[in-house]
Formats: C-alpha cells, sequence, structure tokens
DNA sequence: CCAGCTCGATGAACTGTTTCAATGGGGAAG
DNA sequence: CTTCCCCATTGAAACAGTTCATCGAGCTGG
C-alpha cells in the first residue's frame, strides 16, 4: 500500500514536507503544495488513521452504546450524536449491548483497547461495576437518559417525572379518575420517575394513590405491551385509561384492546412515552410525551467533545436535563 | 497511559515476552506467563489496537454503511453482521448514509483512512463511482440487498421478483382482480423487481398489465405511504387491495385508509414487504413478505470475512441469493 | 565429553505518521 | 559588505505494539 514516503520521494519532498501539506498546508509554498498534491491524486495515497492515532494517542472516534437498537428512540439519539459528531470531524461507533451486563463489559472494553476519544453509554449494569472500569481506565464518558450520581462525569437526561406528571395531567384533565400504568423492569430509574409524575398529577386533583393502577411488563417492547393488555384487559374493575411506560407498550396494548373490540380513546384512552415515529404513524395515532431524543445525543456528544478537547482543563463535569413535551394525538382526544 | 514496556520493566522481562504471553502464549512458561498477568492486572494495561493495526495493516473493525437507519430492516441486517463479526473477534461499525451520495463518499473515505478489514454496503449512489473509488483503492466489499453487476465482489440479496410474485398470488388467490401497487423511488431495483414479480403472479392468472395500478411514492417511509393512500383513495375505480414496496409505506396507508372508515381488509386488502416488527405490531396486523434481513447481514459479513481471510487466495466472489416468504396476518385475509 | 537439539527469552527491526529542532538560502536593514 | 531574520524545508525522534532471527542454558545421545 502507499504511503506518505513513496509520495515524498515521488514528489521529490521530505516525508515532514508531505505531512506538512496535508495538515498544516500554510506552512508549504503554494508550488511544493501543488506538486505534492499531484503526486497524491496520482498514487491514489490514503494516509493510514491507526499511524495518527498511534501518534496522537487516541483516536477520531466516539463510541455509542445503547440499549436496544431496535427501539427508535436509540436510533435518534444515534442520529444526534453522529451528527455533532462529524461536526467536529470525528466518526461515531454505534453498538448495542442488549441490556446484557457482559455484553456491555465486551464493548467497553473494546472502546478502551481502540483508545476512543470517549464513550456515551446508556448503562446497562445497575451495579456500576462496568462504568468503575471505564473511570478506573481513564476513559472519558457520558452518560445518555441517566442522571450521573457523582460530579465525576456529565450526564443527559430527560426530567421523567415532569414527563409522567404532563401524561397524568392530560388524562386527569379529560376526566379520568381510575388510570392504569403499564410500567417496565422495576429497576430502571425512568420507569419509577414516570410513575412518579404519574401520581403526582394524581395528587394535584384530589385523587390517591388508589387511582394508580400499575401493571408491570418484563420489558420495554410490543410483545411486553400485548401480555399487559391482556391482563389489563381481565380486570374486574377495569380504568379508563391507561399510561405506559414507552411507546413500544402502548402500540401492543393498542392491537390488543383494539382486537377486544374497544374503542380507543372512546372506552379507553392510551398515552405513550417517546414519541417515536410509529407512535404517530398507529391506526389511531398515539398521544405520547416527546423525548428530545436527537437532541440528547447531540448534547451528549457535544459534552464529550468539551471534555476532550482543547479546553478541557476549564471543563466542569455538568448533568443536564431535558424537558420533555406532551404531543396530543387520537388516542387520547375526548372529542371522538 | 501504561503501555507494553512499563508491563515488560515490572516484570522483569522484555517487552517481546509481554507480547507472546498476551498473543502467543504458548510460547511462554507458565511461571512467566503468570507474573506478566499478574503485572498486567495490577497496573491495568490495556494494549494499543492503534499499534497493532499499524504493524497489521488493517484494523479489526468491518464497516456497514445502511441507507437508513430508521428502517427496522437495516437494523436487523445490523444485529445479522454485527453477531457474524463478533464471533471472528471483529467490531462492526454501523454507519448511516441517509441515501445521500455524498455521506456515502464522506463515510467511504473515512472507512478507508481507517483501513477497516473491509466494508458491507447499500450503496446509494446509483452510478457506481463511489463503489469505483473502493475497488481502486482495494478496499474489500460485499454488497447487501443488491446483486453485484460483475464478478468483482461479493454480494447478498433477496429475490424481490419472488417476494413480489409471493404477495400477488396471495391476493389475486383471495379474488382481487385489480390491485395498486404503492412504488418508491423509480431507481431502485428493489421497487422495480418487486412491481416485476406482481405482474408476473397477475399473468398467471390471466390478467394483464391494466390489473396493475401503479401509485409512486417518493420516498419508502410512512409519511410517502400517506401521501400516496390519499391519492389512492381519490381514485375514480378503487382497487380492493393494495401492495406496498415496503412495511414503512404500508403502515401510511393503513393509517389513511382507516382514517376514512374503509375496512381492512374486507373493503381493502393491504401487503406490505420486509416484516419489520411494526407490520405485526400494527391494529390490523399486516400481511407482509419477510425478508431475512438478519440472515442477510450475517451472510454478508461471513463472505467478507472468508474473502479477507487467511483462505482469501481460493475464494471466489459470491452472489447469494435468499428466498423471501410471505407472511400472512389480518390486512388481507379474507376470512374476516 | 562434546555435538546437537529444544525451549524460553531477548533485542532489534519495522509499521506510517506527526512534530520539532535544526538548516540553508535569500532578502532587508544597517 | 556584513548581520540578522524569515521562510521553506529537512531529518530524526517518538508513538506502542508485533515478529523474527538469535542466543544461552539445559538436556540428551553418541
Amino acid at each position: 500500500m502507499v504511503g506518505i514516503k513513496d509520495v515524498a520521494r515521488r514528489a521529490g519532498v521530505s516525508v515532514g514536507t508531505v505531512s506538512n501539506v496535508i495538515n498544516r498546508p500554510e506552512l508549504v509554498s503554494q508550488e511544493t503544495r501543488d506538486r505534492v498534491h499531484a503526486v497524491i491524486n496520482q498514487l491514489g495515497y490514503v494516509r493510514s488513521e491507526s499511524a495518527r492515532q498511534l501518534r496522537a494517542g487516541h483516536s477520531r472516534i466516539m463510541a455509542l452504546l445503547v440499549l436496544d437498537m431496535g427501539n427508535p428512540f436509540f436510533v435518534d439519539v444515534a442520529r444526534g450524536a453522529e451528527s455533532a459528531a462529524r461536526e467536529a470531524g470525528l466518526g461515531v461507533m454505534v453498538c448495542n449491548s442488549g441490556q446484557s451486563v457482559s455484553e456491555e463489559a465486551t464493548y467497553l472494553s473494546m472502546f478502551t483497547e481502540q483508545r476512543v476519544r470517549g464513550v456515551l453509554v446508556t448503562p446497562a449494569d445497575a451495579t456500576g461495576a462496568n462504568l468503575d472500569r471505564l473511570r478506573q481506565q481513564k476513559v472519558p464518558f457520558v452518560l445518555v437518559d441517566r442522571v450521573a450520581a457523582g460530579s465525576e462525569e456529565c450526564s443527559v437526561s430527560v426530567d421523567d417525572t415532569i414527563g409522567g406528571a404532563l401524561a397524568g395531567r392530560h388524562l386527569v384533565g379529560a376526566g379520568h379518575r381510575t388510570i392504569a400504568y403499564i410500567s417496565g423492569p422495576p429497576h430502571l430509574q425512568q420507569v419509577k420517575d414516570r410513575r412518579e409524575g404519574l401520581l403526582q398529577a394524581l395528587g394535584e386533583a384530589g385523587l390517591g394513590p388508589e387511582a394508580l393502577l400499575e401493571i408491570p411488563a418484563q420489558r420495554l417492547d410490543v410483545a411486553a405491551g400485548r401480555d399487559a393488555a391482556s391482563r389489563l384487559l381481565g380486570l374486574a374493575r377495569r380504568p379508563t385509561a391507561v399510561f405506559c411506560a414507552n411507546d413500544l407498550l402502548a402500540l401492543g396494548v393498542l392491537q390488543v384492546v383494539y382486537a377486544a373490540g374497544i374503542a380507543v380513546p372512546a372506552d379507553l384512552a392510551i398515552v405513550g412515552y417517546d414519541d417515536i415515529e410509529f407512535a404517530a404513524a398507529a391506526v389511531v395515532p398515539l398521544t405520547s410525551v416527546r423525548q428530545p431524543a436527537a437532541e440528547m445525543g447531540r448534547m451528549a456528544a457535544e459534552l464529550l467533545l468539551e471534555e476532550t478537547g482543547p479546553d478541557a482543563a476549564e471543563h466542569r463535569h455538568q448533568h443536564a436535563v431535558l424537558l420533555p413535551e406532551l404531543v396530543v394525538r387520537g388516542s387520547s382526544l375526548p372529542g371522538r
């Protein structure tokens, strides 16, 4: 493969000069610059990133490790991160832990070996052992969709309590007095916070916790939503509204409920969470709490860039908390 | 940062020995091995991929460049590729060209600089100029969801004509005599092939091309599907069935059709393509032509590994063509 | 008793780039 | 005419590993 030496020889200059032509052209005379560029094109020279990396000590790649690439929410996060990274001339390596702690560990050590510039991660490991290793290796990282406990690193998240409250107020305002909450894996902070917000909204309306009917779901996907919906339909006292911990669950619920001949929203109002594209695309478009996913990804990437950039010294770790937004659609509109 | 030299010094051996402990432990005595491992753990040594790469001449990463990460179909492809790559100890870098030729070019040259092991690509550039550059740089690549023209590279695709025929026969068999085809960007071979298969099925039933009513869509997404559906509903002679070039279009169609009070499948049968998860999750579950997406990704990765592996010499470029499969669901079931 | 062999370990070469101190030539200023 | 400075260019060190020819010690067989 043709290297910088070949270019130098052919152009009759030193390797240092070729390097300067590429990286600091202002130091090189016009004439030499042109000649070198001509040779580069002629030989089809492409510089080797690994050699640059070796010299620089770190790569020009940022890693993003998400929980579930099948969830469009994370795809949006990835898009946001990617666009921010690209503007800074970095590539993004998107990987999928699938909520598995060991997969997460495997990827994180791969990132460390690659000497990535930093990692954006939505941790699967509740114990924090994987992140500890990262800290120990001094790999900068930013938590995505989580609030960092200490001030050792940045985090970007969305206020899920407010999100839950938005959904709750909307439903209470529409006259609902008993609301089911289809939750998810109980260890997820998001799931707890959204519930908390809902409770808060109920409280504001003078309703107690008995107005909330929690139906646990095993996972945060469509199948789990279907499953939870079946249980919901089996209840003696059926609520008039259901709030789902995410849109995938809500889509599953909608499907089962519809098949059972229950009218949405007339007999049952549904509110989801995330506002993925498919929420708006459902036959009964889903009301959902929109998370600024792309913005979250972008902001996480920017925080990481700041932390690893030239002004890193004056960088203070931040915990950005974005605000969710209620998007009202057919699945909860009383006027139907 | 701690390097191999530090480990060597601390363990009282040479760097070569440390390298052997890591890469060819059978050459090192048990005693030395243990001592070196102890030091590695103690110092938290992580080897530098860039240095290995530099020596090896290529990285341990495989690139995957897809057209649209928002389409779950490609997410499945990525999953398949990733799992095959992981088994071979390689990482996968998934990137999204968003159908843009210039983005594609940017990513491909980034991959070349990274000296990736190879590229799996669903090309956005119909002219083939981007791929030509890749060939010129001798970067091995495998086409995904496309048939390679010559025998210079491998490709993995699904027979879309058969897929179209499967859908067509199903609809004709259910008694439909006029079928709308919601196509996509006309330059996409897939879109043409699926149409071809549909025509073929119509022909088998003694129906001419006039039984096919093509409604072009600008893109292959939900919004384009909604748009096409509106046009469909405006037609004087409305068909009794519609075949969509992919599931995203079909979901858009379903939504508009449903809002217009048209019963599916009684008044209008719908068949999609790809069988993404959300097809089964629709309120009226979508009949769809399933593409073995994950398998396609896995096979593409395996072909690439074979091409770049130790037995590369005896490697012949292959064009694997997988078979699609019809998955019948509520949206086309006559028995409703 | 020594030649030859094996095993484990060594040291140096090599990978392709960046960076920086050093160099040489040419022009301006005194 | 000399001195000084600036500009363009150079050569070599450094980055962190892998690989391979070489070497020494210990053992075996003749």
